[in-house]
DNA sequence: ACAAAAGTGTTCCTTCTACACCCATGC
DNA sequence: GCATGGGTGTAGAAGGAACACTTTTGT
């Protein structure tokens, strides 16, 4: 037989913003192979599941959380023989940007999964490689999207949507330019029409994601 | 058993202009399902051949055309259950942007390939979704990368490049305009100090790919 | 000579960038 | 009051849109 029937698998990068810097969820190993690394959450596609479902569906077993909070989309699809030594395996990676949510991965199926920085390597199987093209999706989005809201609680500030994109580009923003840019560009945020003060200083005017998909003129990375 | 095992293929969506229309290579299928219709090339990935390598090899075997003539990349993932009636069929999507080929589909393989316009609907399985896809991909990626030039022949003038956009966007763009901006965008395109005369009219200088792989600033659509 | 396409120059306008300055709060 | 972050105003630079005008060919 020279056809390629091959085991199916959805594998999750989540991305969050915690406390100033990216991070990815990531799970450490209990079994062979590769037992004892970080990994990126996964499972198998179950007989009859559509993959956007099955990504869906390995996201709320893995964070407890609603797909909708953040943002979702296919990443890629990896298959070169031997990525998984046990057998072939295609895995149809997903991203999602999320919130910083408040308890979601301590309730979960996964035990052992954690908050890491997205920027260390050292993962098993070819995650390195996935996280690494995930997270410069997210990068290249940023740009032409209004996706940082994703990683935005429902009710935000500017300055906190600013520090997105500084994490994520890892760059320096004119909080001034940002503000005028943000609030202008038709349908990115809306006013709710609270405030909070967050540290000192004056409060700062609470806003919600805007119904635009797309920005136009995009905030080009400097 | 509840895992996905599934037959891998991969369909590619091969996007030209010809004759002032974006086009795209469809196959008549000769087999049941889907006996007579139109639809992507594609098949089985083999044993211990990556996905890249399959698709490559695909697009060999279709158009005789070696893939590095023009752009290629890999689009999207489908795996919905009933897409294809035989069984599980998971297929990976690939996206190529190639030249008015001389005399490919000739010499193919498939003896019934053929260019046809890429707005017609009513190809097989779910092959219209992803050509939409596809077509959707090529658009956005002009605005932001060289990729047009991948529509032209190693050496064309800025009006054949022009008319990649105008073709590939269903727009009018000024040619003055136009002229000034690819011509002085770092690395788009460089003289070749040969140029030709295509119709009437002054000679045009020809070009040839710059190096740049990103636009900046890019070229937004109207 | 004339039509047609290539290419340059110029003007106006929008957007970006940098930064001065005012506002509203905690301490 | 003073430090701190929120937010507005504004001048200069850069890039886009519209279009007059020159160049170089075929017929």
């Amino acid at each position: 037989m020279t056809l390629y029937m091959a085991a199916v698998t959805v594998d999750l990068v989540l991305l969050t913003i915690r406390r100033g810097a990216l991070q990815v969820l990531l799970v450490r190993r209990g079994i062979e192979p590769f037992l004892g690394q970080w990994a990126l959450p996964g499972g198998f596609v179950h007989d009859d599941e559509d993959l956007d479902v099955a990504a869906a569906r390995e996201l709320r077993e893995e964070t407890g959380v609603d797909p909708t909070a953040g943002h979702f989309e296919q990443l890629a699809t990896y298959g070169t023989p031997g990525r998984d030594p046990r057998g072939r395996v295609v895995t149809v990676a997903y991203l999602a940007l999320l919130p910083d949510l408040p308890a979601p991965v301590a309730g979960s199926d996964a035990a052992h999964a954690e908050w890491r920085p997205a920027d260390d390597p050292g993962l098993a199987f070819d995650h390195d490689r996935i996280l690494a093209d995930g997270v410069e999706r997210a990068r290249a989005k940023l740009e032409y999207s209004p996706l940082a809201t994703a990683f935005c609680p429902p009710e935000f500030t500017v300055a906190e949507l600013r520090g997105v994109y500084e994490t994520v580009w890892r760059t320096r923003l004119d909080p001034r330019n940002f503000h005028r840019k943000v609030t202008t560009a038709e349908g990115f945020v809306e006013p709710t029409g609270h405030s909070v003060t967050r540290d000192r200083g004056r409060p700062a005017q609470l806003f919600r994601r805007g119904p635009a998909t797309l920005l136009h003129p995009p905030l080009l990375r400097p």
